[in-house]
DNA sequence: ATGGCTGCTTTGAGCAGA
């Protein structure tokens, strides 16, 4: 079963793109963040004409979350936000079970600039991420948390990491928070797999970025142990930040046996 | 130090992203 994740920076934006890349991958879960479409404006039709189950999480132009599943994988026991979540108004998680695995989509706040409002936001963010987990899972379950958490986690992850050091996505405070959340019980799937550096996932717009490779790994694949028990590979569609129109994400599809 | 691209929005300058 192939799981990918991708920040697509606005669906509508990026129709064809991702028609043909579903067509080309043929990833059988597809978890997608910043959507940026409510509910009823979104294009379920890229999906639905391929044969997908889906399930859509979300709010005008910002943010937004879906799950999808091709047959024979169905979604089942969706969760749409954190259970306190009612008040929240922006839609950045969505969870359901496929193929015996439990999977939680997310998109962790982005934080703006260390010690903003949004930057408190975003680490409030994970506590709650990990009280969800407390609350709900049990790392003897195999369960995946895949997404964009905004937090690339050490040295190998950012291309100049001595010109971030201390900046959003690359400080103390967050890379602490994220330790938090794994120390739940889950493992780094790339890391399971590879510790060289340079695996990106995502490439500024500006300046350049992705020509001359200034790109972080901020894009991710935690899981229980019964989770990476069953994982066999993951990979990065690096090619998908070139050409046309293109996401500042790169999709990342991990590959599991079934149960 | 700043802004550098991109997408969205009851259309157009400002916000947010990362």
């Amino acid at each position: 079963m192939d799981v990918a994740s991708w920040n697509v920076n606005s669906l509508r934006a990026r129709l064809e793109r991702v028609g043909a890349w579903l067509d080309r991958e043929a990833p059988d879960v597809v978890c997608l963040q910043e959507t940026k479409a409510t509910d009823d404006k979104f294009p379920r039709e890229v999906f639905e004409d391929r044969g997908y189950d889906l399930e859509v999480f979300g709010q005008p132009t910002y943010n937004g979350v879906c799950i999808a599943a091709k047959a024979p994988y169905a979604l089942e026991d969706v969760q749409r936000g954190f259970p306190d979540a009612s008040s929240d108004a922006e839609k950045r998680l969505i969870a359901a079970t496929v193929g015996g695995l439990r999977l939680v989509n997310v998109y962790v706040p982005n934080g703006s600039s260390v010690g903003s409002d949004k930057f408190e936001y975003k680490l409030r963010w994970y506590a709650r991420l990990r009280k969800l987990l407390d609350d709900t899972a049990d790392p003897d379950t195999p369960w995946v948390i895949c997404g964009d958490f905004n937090v690339a986690p050490d040295d190998r992850d950012v291309h100049a990491p001595d010109a971030y050091r201390g900046a959003v996505m690359f400080s103390d405070e967050e890379k602490a928070a994220y330790q938090r959340l794994k120390a739940f019980g889950l493992a780094d799937v790339l890391r399971h797999f590879s510790d060289e550096a340079g695996v990106y996932t995502w490439w500024d717009y500006r300046r350049l970025g992705f020509q001359k490779n200034r790109g972080w790994r901020i894009d991710h694949f935690l899981a229980t142990p019964p989770a990476v028990e069953r994982a066999r590979s993951i990979r990065v569609n690096r090619d998908e930040r070139k050409g046309p129109q293109p996401s500042d994400h790169a999709p990342v599809i991990a590959t599991f046996t079934d149960a």
